[in-house]
DNA sequence: TGGTGTGAACAACTTCACAGCG
DNA sequence: CGCTGTGAAGTTGTTCACACCA
């Protein structure tokens, strides 16, 4: 709620992994933990989590630590993720499939409500319990009244930037492209990109060079 | 192949992006850019594409630009992509079925070479042309034959670290990790990790925090 | 005593501004 | 003349080191 002075972006990437980690400890009844315990599992410094964490108060007990559990509430909430989010999917082919049907969206508050698609072969069919293909022309409807926040965009490149215009259209201010494609949205649209070549390349410069 | 001073880790993820956007204008005849173009088109400062290029050498022509063709080749050759790389499938699920069947890694020199479970209902299926499930068993043998270069982890969360014990054994050095597990590895082995619900809480942090 | 919270030093990265060259 | 290449300035993010408190 309370925006103090401006966060690192890498914070935020962080947050999130503390909190998945400390989920892991809560699962393994680790009540207590310090910064330098948490530091060594997530692989940054120790001096790096308290600040992380002092951008949105004061969380720990000195000569203590952090209670796992309070923590993890915590950070939940000030992600913003103390409530279940209802995501979209559009573009239902291999990949959409998969990560419809990928469990641990759900474990993390992530709802798949509804899927589009332009294919009339595939208006109709249920891709998991509650998951209904729709065509893209009911997308503003649909995303009203399933209230979806998120759109994730599986189509070929060639369609993801007509997606991307009709999920804006639509009211929808979330978007995670899967598409190998540079979308152009209005600024008060977030848009993600997960390009898993990209990845590869990144991987294989650092094989072949030595440097760290 | 020479490598003068240190460049940023940032600089190399954005050299992946110059080469894609590169590929594009390939396709669209232009045959020059200037750097304040392709800034425009990749969404960063015109002087940030200058120097991320000159980490590596003098590309552009003065008062003209750069050849889009053989700026594309330079970068590849800079990031170590002038050959192809095989690529080795572990978890043979619907993600990774759905990532073998993704046409794009072809078309940017990825090659699925093989696929590994432990699952003896998949062993010997084929999943794409060239693809053939093996036992993991079989992977330090079929890596070698095979000249496997990196590994991707589809299995689920609790058999990814197993899974990548056995990848490190078989002398494979990149890993991509899709399981939502931190993995413990050698130094001289680099993992990449996607996680798709950092994705989406980083997302969902930027939509409900009005900051920029 | 031991670990947090935090100003201050440091390091990394980005942008500016302009000299220099095609 | 226009756009690259690049030192220098500016900005952002990380680590140190220690005061402070449960």
């Amino acid at each position: 709620m309370a925006k103090p002075p401006k966060v690192p972006e890498a914070t935020i990437k962080r947050l999130s992994i503390y909190m998945r980690v400390l989920k892991d400890l809560i699962k393994k009844d680790v009540t207590v933990i310090s910064s330098a315990e948490l530091a060594d599992i997530c692989g940054v410094n120790a001096a790096q989590i308290r600040k992380d964490l002092t951008y949105f108060g004061e969380f720990g007990i000195r000569g203590v630590g952090y209670y796992v559990n309070q923590l993890h509430l915590d950070i939940r909430k000030v992600l913003g993720l103390n409530q279940r989010r209802n995501v979209a999917l559009v573009g239902v082919g291999n990949l959409g499939r998969a990560l419809v049907s990928y469990r641990n969206f759900g474990d993390h508050g992530y709802n798949f409500a509804a899927a589009f698609d332009v294919n009339p072969d595939r208006i109709g069919e249920t891709l998991a319990p509650g998951v209904v293909v729709h065509h893209m022309d009911d997308l503003p409807r649909v995303a009203a009244e399933q209230e979806i926040e998120i759109a994730i965009i599986t189509t070929p490149a060639a369609a993801a930037q007509s997606a991307a215009d009709r999920i804006v259209a639509a009211g929808i201010k979330g978007i995670l492209n899967f598409a190998p494609t540079l979308l152009q949205v209005p600024d008060d649209v977030r848009v993600k990109r997960v390009d898993l070549t990209t990845e590869f390349d990144n991987l294989v410069y650092h094989l072949y060079t030595r440097s760290r």
